[in-house]
DNA sequence: TATAAGCGCAATTATTCGGTTGCGCAAATA
DNA sequence: TATTTGCGCAACCGAATAATTGCGCTTATA
């Protein structure tokens, strides 16, 4: 079973999961609210997002309220470096500069 | 059929594809060396890719150079905007602090 | 104490996914 | 011109996915 934390980010209610908690710890229950689904859906989600460790849990009595764990995210931050520094120092525009030089040559 | 970036980068293939093909454009049999697959597992990556507007493609002869559009990985960038937000103003850091403060009450 | 609420776990099901195989077509090459 | 090469498309298959349903356990509440 694949668990990482591309995959984890694919499925848009487990994004929208993440970030809910990102702003205040929440309950499945409450969670489930948000969305058209049920609440073992819901804990379906939190289960692989617990499993790639992108979420941590605080029980409070009967109740789990669960929380994003954000340093997790910075994963996400460093595969997307190597792209930001290409449009940040305008590879893209060279390449374009490029290609109509190419272009007036022929 | 959902079709939309993060479940693009969800595969470890495609984002090695990504990886490859933003540092210099490649056809599907270029691409399928990279890799223990056959060249029509990486043309249905480069189909799902092109569905999401992630690739752009440019006929030579009977070969066909794919390269990245840079521009739409900003998407990923922009989603992870307000996580960064969060990390970057040490709210992390904070919530730690506040967490001991709270054990040493008790 | 009996009932209700909050939760995780397991079984089930329809759908999607990643891959292979087998075409057919157009472009390059012998 | 005959053959090879590069490619996309469609059919097929096993595995994974997302969701539902039905438990059982623990903690609140009446």
């Amino acid at each position: 079973m694949r668990r990482d934390i591309f995959q984890a980010i694919a499925d848009p209610t487990r994004r929208a999961i993440i970030g809910l908690i990102a702003l205040q710890a929440m309950t499945p229950n409450a969670l489930a609210e948000h969305f058209d689904t049920s609440r073992q859906a819901v804990s379906k989600h939190i289960k692989i997002l617990t499993e790639c460790e992108l979420i941590k849990q605080e029980q409070k009595g009967r109740e789990i309220y669960y929380s994003l764990e954000l340093e997790k995210m910075k994963e996400i931050d460093r595969w997307l470096e190597q792209f930001r520094t290409m449009w940040e120092t305008r590879f893209n525009q060279l390449d374009e500069v490029l290609s109509i030089m190419k272009e007036q040559k022929q």
